[in-house]
DNA sequence: AACACGGCATGACAGATGTCACGGCAGAAT
DNA sequence: ATTCTGCCGTGACATCTGTCATGCCGTGTT
């Protein structure tokens, strides 16, 4: 087997990003062989130095850590996802799974897990918070709709119907079914809340 | 003067304060002496540990970071103040500015510059991101009252007028009478897009 | 072929929301 | 002492919002 592990940063934060890359280079085994910034560099930066493992935040400009996860599970099978995030919300862990991830850790589990995250990937194990799993279980997948999901996003800003439908492309009657249909879902009993429902739970992508 | 600089860190994210730590430590001059993961634990570790410098996040329980300097400054004056936060709000620049912090800086600033940016508010130099600086004067104060702000923050969270009455103890008419006048200075059409505002301008603590 | 489901739309209705005009009260500034 | 400002409250009004019933269309299931 291979000596060292190379591992890709990928963080909107060049902050966070390099302290990253610092902490991970104290260890023997691991190497910071690439660092993007953008979910959509993260396949090409990963073609070029070829890691065994990408370090991916969910919150990324141009691409989410998701997509970016899909797409490079895709485009380079060698290469594990070890998701790297602020949030624990449940619809980001099974979502992240689902993109081929092989684990899931939150940025306020302790610094010395990590390397430990990073080893187990990379030897094909799974790894994921247990309690985030459990919390992914109980909460269930998205029960909203595409549309459903399209005018909470666009209601996220606080824009009136009248803006939702514009954004949506439909008509403000339609956009107040969907919210309507939304907020019965997620139990809400206003726009606002729903969003912030829908959101804690992962089920908005943004 | 001092061989080393000894640093405290503050930063509820555990991975990102070992992280930041472990970047800190590659400078042969800093030492972190230091790390917490609540505002409401700073000033005890400085007592306990007498640091030069005090880097603090913005967004912390127990106690936000801006308050945190305040108390710092107060409880240990030899201790500056650097604060390094996600969200570069303007309204957090001046605020933090005037509970003493010596420096402001942004997490996606360049990993590389944030030892010198350390090594200058020991140096007892201040250190803000010029563009930061400028858009915060731009902005200018907060021009909502104390009450505006508290029905905003109580309308955060999207619920209803009633809800906001009962959390500011005050009646519902009076209730949407300040968000009237919090939409009105904010420019918004909404309850919701008045408090996205505030929150992007810094407005609101939380 | 019949059916269920999601998306789209319309229209109507009750209730919530945002606005406005008013007045009272306390503290600071003049 | 007077004025100003911010805070609190009331009441009324036009509008916006959320709900419901209903219908049409396309897709996929049975």
């Amino acid at each position: 087997m291979s000596a060292t592990i190379r591992l890709l940063l990928a963080d909107d934060q060049a902050l966070v990003r390099g302290a990253l890359a610092a902490l991970l280079e104290l260890e023997p085994d691991l190497e910071v062989v690439a660092q993007v910034g953008r979910g959509d560099e993260v396949v090409a930066a990963a073609r070029a130095h070829r890691p065994d493992v990408a370090l991916l935040d969910v919150e990324m400009p141009g691409l989410d850590g998701i997509a970016a996860a899909r797409a490079l599970r895709a485009a380079v099978p060698a290469c594990r996802v070890l998701v790297v995030t602020t949030f624990g919300r449940p619809g980001y862990v099974r979502r992240a799974l689902e993109a081929g991830a092989s684990g899931f850790v939150v940025k306020d589990t302790p610094a010395a897990q990590l390397a430990d995250a990073v080893r187990r990937v990379a030897a094909g194990l799974r790894v994921v918070d247990p309690t985030l799993a459990i919390e992914s279980l109980a909460t269930g997948a998205s029960p909203l709709t595409e549309r459903e999901q399209d005018v909470l996003r666009a209601a996220a800003d606080g824009g009136t119907v009248a803006d939702i439908a514009r954004a949506t492309l439909v008509s403000e009657g339609t956009a107040r079914n969907h919210l309507s249909a939304a907020m019965g879902k997620t139990g809400a009993r206003t726009r606002a809340e729903a969003v912030r429902i829908a959101r804690e739970n992962g089920w908005l992508l943004g």
